[in-house]
DNA sequence: CGCGGGTTTGATGATGCTCAAGCCCGGTGG
DNA sequence: CCACCGGGCTTGAGCATCATCAAACCCGCG
């Protein structure tokens, strides 16, 4: 049914099939296509989303009309408006497909219900929010101890299939640069 | 014994004064003089520590003179170097006192004994842990969206005591910024 | 074939850094 | 009690990095 978060949480807990089962009750799966949003400003954001198949992306509008990506999420990785999520505030983020996607959506409101019947579940989400903190820990360093263009030729270094997988200027935008900078970096390493 | 810790736990779960008690076994207490070391580069990350008093900034040494500060831990937060702590790796972090504190030590390789006496703290640590994933997500979006000297306005704005407490050379550091700069700003903005 | 989104190019300029010097002020020793 | 020291903050000149803007180019798609 979606062996990606199964194969996912078996990294971490215990998890048999009937587990599985019982999971599957509190899991809505959406699928995307491209540029389809499964979050949008103003909204609240209500569920966790796990990228079962595909891959998105979040951003906010700047200056009306500039969108600034913040994040990307690959196959297998958890995405949120965490903000949004726990105080039930209205989100300041899109979050949108950038090509055709499997979602799994786990609403907030039933994952205390989802804890009871299945307690070692809030085991895994505490490892999965611990190594999303030592990921953002990570990624704050580097932005503090690279040049922009240090940070550019790390990063498509680190995942050159996503910068195969995804335009330019999105990058550009997660990484804080624009287009054109991007272009000279190109240019200059080769 | 250590208040602060409990009354934050006391936030987010039921907690009586004998899980209290059970807790206080798990826990060791540090008394930090001004500018001691409660983690040193190269050593693993072997807990989490609470600030139950004081004040720590966690910084590494950039170009092999600069100190490079990436999070500040007030009274009531958690703070670690996450990286090291889940891949056992060595440390690339000082965590420090910049004022006497007391820190209590929750060592890794304890919490999942503590866990099992004290099921309802793994929702806690989650929640905590979703917290700081959130406060993360936050200072992102700030990095994006203003320019330094924003940056430095909104903060100063924002922890108009913490300005107060802590010297200007390490908020500059945090920012991003010089100290000239900073003086800069100051100056220009009344 | 023409259109449009994405990338490139180049000129110009602002933001924020570097470096060197001076200043302020609290602490320490004579 | 004073003089000196030193750490932190400030000032100013010069400069690098990276953004802005405008235009041209490229190429896949209808």
């Amino acid at each position: 049914m979606f062996p990606n978060l199964i194969k996912h949480i078996r990294r971490f807990i215990e998890f048999d099939d009937t587990d599985a089962l019982v999971l599957m009750k509190y899991i809505q799966s959406h699928d995307l296509k491209r540029k389809e949003n499964i979050l949008e400003e103003g909204q609240i954001c209500r569920s966790y989303y796990f990228v079962e198949e595909g891959c998105l992306r979040m951003f906010f509008i700047n200056d009306k009309t500039n969108e600034q990506i913040t994040q990307f999420a690959l196959d297998g990785w958890w995405i949120c408006d965490y903000f949004s999520l726990i105080d039930e505030q209205p989100s300041a983020y899109y979050i949108q497909a950038i090509e055709k996607s499997k979602i799994l959506a786990l609403d907030k409101h039933l994952i205390d219900d989802l804890f009871r019947e299945l307690p070692l579940l809030e085991r895994y989400f505490r490892i999965v929010m611990l190594r999303a903190l030592a990921a953002s820990q990570l990624r704050s360093r580097y932005l503090y101890e690279m040049t922009k263009e240090e940070f550019y030729i790390h990063f498509t270094k680190s995942f050159p299939e996503f910068v195969q997988r995804v335009p330019q200027y999105m990058i550009a935008s997660y990484l804080g640069l624009t287009p054109e900078y991007v272009s000279e970096l190109r240019k200059k390493n080769l």
